[in-house]
RNA sequence: GGAGGAGUUCCCGAGUGGCCAAAGGGGGCAGACUGUAAAUCUGUUGCGUUAGCUUCGGUGGUUCGAAUCCACCCUCCUCCA
C-alpha cells in the first residue's frame, strides 16, 4: 500500500494556503506546493505566494525553485515534489500537498511518467512550424496515420496536443496513446485523503477573488511586474503567462490603464478558477469542503480533523 | 424651440419584408486535459421533451408575412437656437 498523504486542493482564493498551514500546525506536517506558479522566484504579490508569516513556521516546498525565464514543465515538478514528499514522509511527519495546479497534483499521486523526448532537438520547432502553414487538420492526418486513437480524440484546433502527439512519436517510436496506457497501469505511488476546498455559491467565489485581485494591487502588483520586465524577463515565457502578469506587462507596455488591467485580472481569474472546479469535479473520492459566503476555517478545520481521522492520518 | 441620429436576445454589435430565435464577438454555463497547464482546446447559451410559444423601446397600422415599411408616443446622443 502506498504511504497516504493529505491534498488540499481547490479554485484559486479558496483559502488552500491557510487551511494547509493550519493543518500542519496541528498534524505535524509539512506543505508542498502544487502550484504552477508559485515555483517562480520574484513573482509573489500575482501568485499569491504565502507570506513568511501566513507560513507560521510551517516548512513550505516547491515555492521559489525556479526563475521565471526558466523553462518548468510536470516532469520536472513530479521528480522534485516526490523527493520532497518522500522526504517529509521519511522524517515522520505529514506531507501536506497544497496547491491548484490539477495536472500537477494528479501527475504526483499517480506515479505517472512523462514521455521522453530531447529538449535540444528541434523537432518541436519544427512541427510548430509546420502546423502554423499545414493546419491543424493536415498534422492530425498525419497523426491519424500512425495513432488513430489519439488523434480521434484530439480537435483539429487543439494544436499544441497534437504537436506533442507527433512529437512523442517521432522521438520516442512509441504512440502518445501507447505511452499513456503504460502509465495508467502504474500503480499509484501515494495513497490520497483529497480535500478540496469551494464556495457554494459562485458569486461568493467571485467576490473573493475581486476581493484578493485588489488586494494584490494595494501590496504592489504594478511594482512587481515592472521590475520583471526591467530584469528582462519576456514576455513569451511560461511565468510570464501567469494570471496578473501577461495582462499588467500588456498594460505597462501600451501605456495602458493599470486599474482597467486590474479588472481584466479579475475575469481571468474567475475564468480560471471555473476551469479548476471542472478538473477537481473528476476527481473521485475528495472531500468537497464548501463555503457559505466567506471561509470558516475554524469549521473548515473540524470537517477536515474529521476526514483525516476516518482516513486513518 | 429647430435639424439630424439612435434604441436588437445578459453586454457589445450585425441584420432593412419571408431563408430570423435573429451573424459575429464578449460574458455565462458545461466539458476536455499525460513535459508550456494561471496554459491550451471543445460544446452550449429565449422558453418548451415535441407540437409550439414569447422576443428586436411602446402602441397602433400596412402586408399572405415585419426586427426590417408607415403613424404616433417614450428614451438617449449630436448639432443649431
Amino acid at each position: 500500500m502506498p504511504p497516504k498523504i493529505l491534498v488540499v486542493s481547490g479554485p484559486t482564493a479558496s483559502g488552500k494556503t491557510r487551511l494547509a498551514v493550519e493543518l500542519a500546525l496541528r498534524s505535524n506536517g509539512e506543505v508542498v506546493s502544487a502550484d504552477s506558479m508559485q515555483i517562480y522566484r520574484r513573482m509573489d504579490i500575482g501568485t499569491a505566494k504565502p507570506t513568511h508569516e501566513e507560513m507560521r513556521g510551517v516548512p513550505h516546498h516547491m515555492i521559489d525553485i525556479a526563475d521565471p525565464e526558466e523553462d518548468f514543465s510536470v516532469a520536472r515538478y513530479v521528480e522534485m515534489a516526490a523527493q520532497c514528499v518522500d522526504d517529509i514522509l521519511a522524517r515522520g511527519k505529514l506531507p501536506i500537498v497544497a496547491g491548484g495546479t490539477g495536472l500537477y497534483i494528479d501527475s504526483l499521486l499517480s506515479g505517472r511518467t512523462f514521455a521522453q523526448f530531447d529538449t535540444a532537438s528541434p523537432l518541436r520547432s519544427e512541427l510548430e512550424a509546420r502546423i502554423r502553414t499545414l493546419g491543424g487538420q493536415a498534422l492530425l492526418d498525419e497523426l491519424a496515420a500512425v495513432d488513430p486513437e489519439s488523434a480521434a480524440r484530439l480537435h483539429p484546433n487543439d494544436e499544441k496536443r497534437i504537436v506533442r502527439a507527433l512529437e512523442v512519436y517521432l522521438s520516442t517510436g512509441k504512440t502518445i496513446t501507447q505511452h499513456n496506457l503504460e502509465t495508467r497501469s502504474i500503480p499509484p505511488r501515494y495513497n490520497a485523503l483529497t480535500l478540496t476546498l469551494a464556495f457554494s455559491r459562485r458569486e461568493d467565489m467571485w467576490a473573493r477573488i475581486d476581493q484578493r485581485v485588489d488586494e494584490m494591487m494595494g501590496s504592489g502588483l504594478v511594482a512587481e511586474v515592472q521590475g520583471l520586465l526591467k530584469d528582462g524577463v519576456p514576455e513569451k515565457c511560461t511565468a510570464m503567462q501567469a494570471i496578473g502578469y501577461k495582462e499588467m506587462a500588456a498594460a505597462l507596455r501600451s501605456g495602458g490603464d493599470v486599474n482597467a488591467a486590474a479588472e481584466e485580472i479579475k475575469l481571468r481569474s474567475r475564468q480560471y478558477a471555473k476551469r479548476q472546479l471542472t478538473w477537481f469535479r473528476r476527481t473521485s473520492g475528495a472531500k468537497w469542503i464548501f463555503w457559505d459566503t466567506v471561509p470558516d476555517f475554524a469549521a473548515g478545520l473540524q470537517a477536515s480533523t474529521r476526514y483525516l481521522e476516518e482516513f486513518g492520518i
